[in-house]
Formats: C-alpha cells, structure tokens, sequence
DNA sequence: TACGACTATTCGTGTCAAGGAATATTTTGA
DNA sequence: TCAAAATATTCCTTGACACGAATAGTCGTA
C-alpha cells in the first residue's frame, strides 16, 4: 500500500495511470503522449511495475504496458476503511471531544463551565 | 489528489492517518504511538494539514488532529474511473496470462518459432 | 550475421524532503 | 508577569530520487 501511494506520488507516473487506464500502451507512446524522453518512460513504467501496478506484455521489441487489478482493489479496501467513517464521523468527534472535555475539567476542580461544544468541523 | 498521494507516501504519515481513523488526537498521543518524537510528529501533521487530509481544533495548547471526508472521497471518486477496469479485466487477464505461458513454453523447447496468435488486450 | 527499431540500464548531477537537535511560540495557571 | 506544558519552527546534514546523456540489451528482418 505504501509502495503504491509512493508509486502514484509523482506527476509523470500518475499521468501514466490515468494514460493506461484507457488502454495498453508501448514505451514509446507513453514517452510521446506524456512529453518526456524514453529513458524516463522506462524508468517510471519500471518503477510502477515494481509497486504491482502494471503488468507486461512481449509483443515483439515493444513492451507493452497494461494496468493491474489487483493494487486497485487493494487501495478500494483500504479505502473502505474510512469509507464508513465519514457518515457518522461527526457524532463521534463531538461526543468524544465533550468527553475529553469533560474529564478535564474533573481532573483540573476548575470552576469554569463551558459545556456547550463548539463543532468547527469543516470550516 | 497529486497531493494526497504525495502526503501518504510516507510511513510514519500513512501511520498517522492509520491511527486517526480511530479516534481524533493531540500532537503528543501521535508522537507517542508512532514512537517517534515530537518535532516529527509536528512536521508531519503539518504536512498531512497542508495537502488537506487533516484538520486542527485547538484546545487549550492542545491542537488535536482530526481526520478530514473530502480528501478521501475524492480518493473514492478517482479509484471510480478504475473501478470498471477491474471488474471485466478478469477473464481478459486470465486468458492472456496462459496464452503468455504457452507461448514461452514453445519459445524455451522450439526456439525461433513464433506463435500465429497475438493476444490483444483491448482491440 | 548485421542492421534497424524499440526498450532498458548506468552514471553523474542537482533538488527536495526526512531526521535530529536546538529553539521559538502559544496557552494556561499561579 | 513568570513558569510550565504543549506544540511549532528553524537550521543542518544526509539520503533518496528525478532528469539528461550516453550506452547496453532485445527482437525481427534483410
């Protein structure tokens, strides 16, 4: 997961996912539609095959690049994680903020009150 | 999005969203969790504020650190674009990838022969 | 086999960012 | 106002990596 977000952290790389996404390309392609040399292609196409992005097909001297599944998928579930976090995030903060809130002013005997919470959540 | 890849490239702020998913938390829990120290821990929240994944709610000298929706739906409309990729890819992948092995198969026993059949991914 | 087309790798250089240490800043309470 | 707690920032050094240029490797064909 960390290699992909690293893979996915650079402007060329992420201009060639979104490239591939509609089809398989060649190196030279890829070079020529992003505007940067073939040596640099090859590099970024390795670098994102490494971090199980992409998948390689022979087809004589070219090779050609495709998108994998499989990384997708992963970032889907781990997406999903927070997925259910944003629909009833907002409950749960306030009432754990007044709890902290709460405890603090037991823990401090202050005498100063301020009950009611502010919820400056998105701004 | 560039950007939030950018921010999650990094173990310790990958962590960081990890932990917050949980419960939103001050400078010090985060230092303490991750075991690594203050200054750092600053340093990367600040970074993880700055490309929009995190907000700040100040409490006290307290700034407690809260997860933020938008970033991460816009990470689940960005994987949108993919989503159907991976869904018909299957079979495609499955026929390629035995077809690839057939073909190395003959290349290792007869070499100099190619097959007739070239498989193409998206014709 | 040699050549041309296509792709991969290496090397050197410059840039950017992470870590560590020290310090500045903010906020509360006495 | 001063001290302490919590956090932010700065300075410095170092390692990772992106780019360019040159070179090496691979594959089909004449």
């Amino acid at each position: 997961m960390l290699e992909v977000f690293r893979a996915l952290a650079e402007p060329s790389r992420l201009q060639i996912v979104d490239l591939l996404c509609g089809e398989p390309l060649p190196v030279g392609s890829v070079a020529e539609r992003l505007g940067i040399r073939q040596p640099q292609a090859s590099k970024h196409l390795r670098a994102l095959t490494d971090a199980g992005l992409l998948e390689v097909r022979h087809d004589a001297q070219r090779r050609i690049y495709a998108l994998r599944g499989q990384p997708f998928r992963d970032l889907d579930m781990w997406l999903s994680r927070y997925r259910t976090l944003f629909e009833e995030q907002f409950e749960k903060l306030d009432s754990l903020l007044e709890e902290l809130k709460l405890e603090e002013r037991k823990k401090s005997q202050s005498p100063k009150k301020r009950l009611p919470a502010k919820p400056r959540l998105r701004s």
